[in-house]
RNA sequence: CGGGGCGUAGCGCAGCCUGGUAGCGCACCUGCCUUGGGCGCAGGGGGUCGUAGGUUCAAAUCCUAUCGCCCCGACCA
């Protein structure tokens, strides 16, 4: 029995004064976790208990699918070079060395252990498919760690990965994914939704994030609620209105514009709409010089419409997979020998063309679909205080490329049924996708398929963050008290306030219903502390636990309370009738 | 990485500007009291003022450095 009295439950008045989000500040003064440095925290035993509910759902969904392993989290830096990972991730990546000086490095996700188990151990397509997952912690050297347990530097993941023959096995695969997601997110009572994602630059043709939605979270997620559209923000889309173009027919021609720089000016000082003028963002990216064998710096013109916002992920997506950032003042002075706020397409020497699908010599000049069939817009003249009139692309200037570079905003039609989306801010809280043959083919795993011919298998990665399906749950049910858990993953199903301790009918009648509901199979914590009833109420609303019964005065006449947290509802029931009352609720849920 | 803020008892904070005995509320311990929404009275314990250096007769307070934590930004040229 587990009584509250001999327990360690630290539950505080008063929230650490750095939370912001509401799950961060309830966990931690409902005792589930305390910070022990920026991003890493411990878990205590309600919340441990609440995490063991949640890997227990997870585990037991995985087992239906895959196979549970258990990997390192340090890995030798070796792995990490075969995969290129080690160079790519950055200060992400935590790294140490050992007493010899040699590298290693904290697991981010597993896709390296996994792969080098499979390359040195899979031979035959007769051993495929396998689908193998663990659950266990990853470490990220996240630049800030931020919210709670939303954003922190030492987590624990529910990582699998699967290995197929072919595209259609992963498909296989995948869809077994979704399919268990859905079931494990179900279980745990989380009201989610499933977008479509951005899959990452290397060859990933489909994924798909597992989302909450709730303001706290960082993800940005567009949706239809007219049809089932969902997207994240980096691979959604949309319908936009057709603008009316400026009238002019001429060739550019210079405006003066003292002084002028943003969008916001420029367009006003001409008395224009920003949906007219063309946004020019100049940045640099690297790219291996294959004379010299050595990164050297490439620019990239990338043109929006004024009112647009450049996707990052989806011009890392046109640049090949390739990160860029800003170009330095003196860099804009070299390509376009003009200060910043004046730049603009036409004029500019040296372009790139694309020849097999590659980028050709000279600057990269990216532009948005949604200057694509423009006219008469508005550019920078590449000339301090000077701007162009009637700029036509495809006339003026030749695009290297045209591609979707812009992120929606919110009632931008939906691109299947025009509706006006919306965009809000959600939790990831699981994430799968086709891999591809990144990893498999940079490590070299390769098995003989049925006619005897070396292949390399194709893989999926699948992901489900295990605090943060706790942290979604507080999110989606707080008030002002402290928060409420779906039963299935709450640390106890039922707390028993015996509303006093010295009062000996109260106290033989809390332990005989604890004892019974227990026997019953559920979970049940007995409040038996010495405290005045409004202490006890106050820290039942807090801890997380959807049902409360109350033994007080009704007692003599053989009744007890049973509330419901989520709605306060109180209602009577005979102490007899306990047991079965529980049973009938949770029967559903069970 | 850029900008801002904060480090004083377990938690929340005051004191710092204007240098001179380290404080308040909650929590904790003891006793009494109380028992349906963080009750009351009395007594008590607990702090290298993040760390290091400097200025000074004297530093929580002023100066410098450093570490930690939080927030905003890191795209709109």
């Amino acid at each position: 029995m587990h009584r509250w009295s001999e327990l360690f439950i630290p539950t505080l008045r008063e929230a650490p004064a750095d939370a912001e989000v509401a799950s961060h500040k309830f966990l931690v003064r409902a005792a589930y976790i305390r910070q022990l440095a920026a991003g890493i925290y411990s878990y205590l035993f309600l919340g441990q208990r609440s995490f063991n509910k949640i890997i227990g759902i997870v585990r037991q969904e995985m087992d239906k699918i895959g196979q549970e392993s258990y990997l390192p989290a340090l890995h030798p830096r070796e792995l990490w070079e075969a995969s290129g990972r080690w160079s790519v991730m950055g200060d992400t990546l935590f790294r140490l060395k050992d007493r010899k000086g040699a590298d290693l490095c904290l697991g981010m996700t597993e896709e390296e252990v996994m792969t080098e188990i499979a390359r040195k151990e899979l031979r035959s397509y007769k051993q495929l498919p396998q689908i193998w997952y663990q659950i266990a912690p990853k470490f990220r050297d996240e630049p800030r760690p931020k919210s709670g347990l939303l954003r922190v530097r030492q987590f624990l993941m529910k990582d699998s990965y699967s290995f197929d023959i072919d595209p259609a096995g992963l498909d296989v695969s995948y869809l077994k994914h979704y399919d268990v997601y859905r079931r494990i997110f179900d279980r745990c009572g989380l009201r989610y939704m499933i977008v479509e994602a951005h899959s990452g630059a290397m060859g990933g043709s489909e994924s798909h994030e597992f989302v909450v939605r709730t303001p706290a979270g960082e993800d940005q997620i567009v949706s239809c609620e007219n049809c089932s559209y969902a997207a994240n923000m980096e691979k959604a889309t949309s319908q936009l209105a057709a603008i009316e173009d400026l009238a002019g027919d001429g060739k550019p021609l210079e405006v003066h514009t003292p002084g002028q720089k943003t969008i916001e000016e420029v367009a006003r000082f001409l008395g224009v709409s920003p949906k007219n003028k063309i946004k020019t963002l100049a940045l640099m990216t690297t790219e291996e010089d294959p004379k010299i064998g050595k990164p050297k710096p490439r620019a990239v013109v990338v043109l929006l419409r004024g009112d647009h916002q450049l996707n990052e992920a989806k011009l890392s997506t046109a640049l090949r997979g390739k990160e860029s950032r800003p170009m330095q003042e003196e860099e804009i002075q070299q390509v376009f020998r003009s200060p910043a706020g004046f730049l603009g397409p036409v004029g500019l020497g040296n372009l790139a063309t694309v020849k097999d699908g590659a980028f050709g010599e000279g600057v990269i000049l990216l532009v948005d679909k949604a200057l694509e069939g423009r006219k008469n817009l508005i550019a920078g003249a590449n000339r301090a205080d000077y701007h162009l009139k009637n700029v036509t692309p495809g006339r003026d200037f030749e695009p290297t490329a045209y591609a979707d570079l812009r992120s929606v905003t919110a009632g931008e039609g939906c691109p299947n049924c025009a509706t006006p989306l919306r965009v809000d801010a959600a939790v990831e809280i699981g994430h799968i996708f086709k891999l591809g043959y990144k990893y498999s083919e940079s490590m070299g795993a390769r098995v003989l398929d049925r006619k005897g011919k070396e292949v390399t298998p194709i893989m999926g990665s699948y992901g489900i963050g295990i605090e943060r399906i706790l942290t979604a749950a507080v999110e989606q049910s707080n008030d002002d008290d402290g928060f409420w858990l779906p039963p299935q993953i709450a640390p106890f199903e039922i707390l028993v306030t015996p509303t006093n301790t010295n009062e000996e009918k109260l106290m033989t009648t809390a332990l005989e219903i604890t004892s019974k509901l227990e026997t019953g199979g559920f979970d049940v914590l007995l409040d038996d502390r010495d405290e005045r009833p409004g202490v006890k109420f106050k820290d039942a609303d807090l801890v997380g636990i959807p049902f409360r019964v109350t033994v007080g005065k009704k007692v003599t006449e053989g009744t007890i309370e049973i509330v419901q947290r989520s709605t306060r509802e109180v209602h009577d029931a005979s102490i007899d009738a306990v047991t079965d009352y529980f049973q009938k609720l949770f029967r559903p849920a069970r």
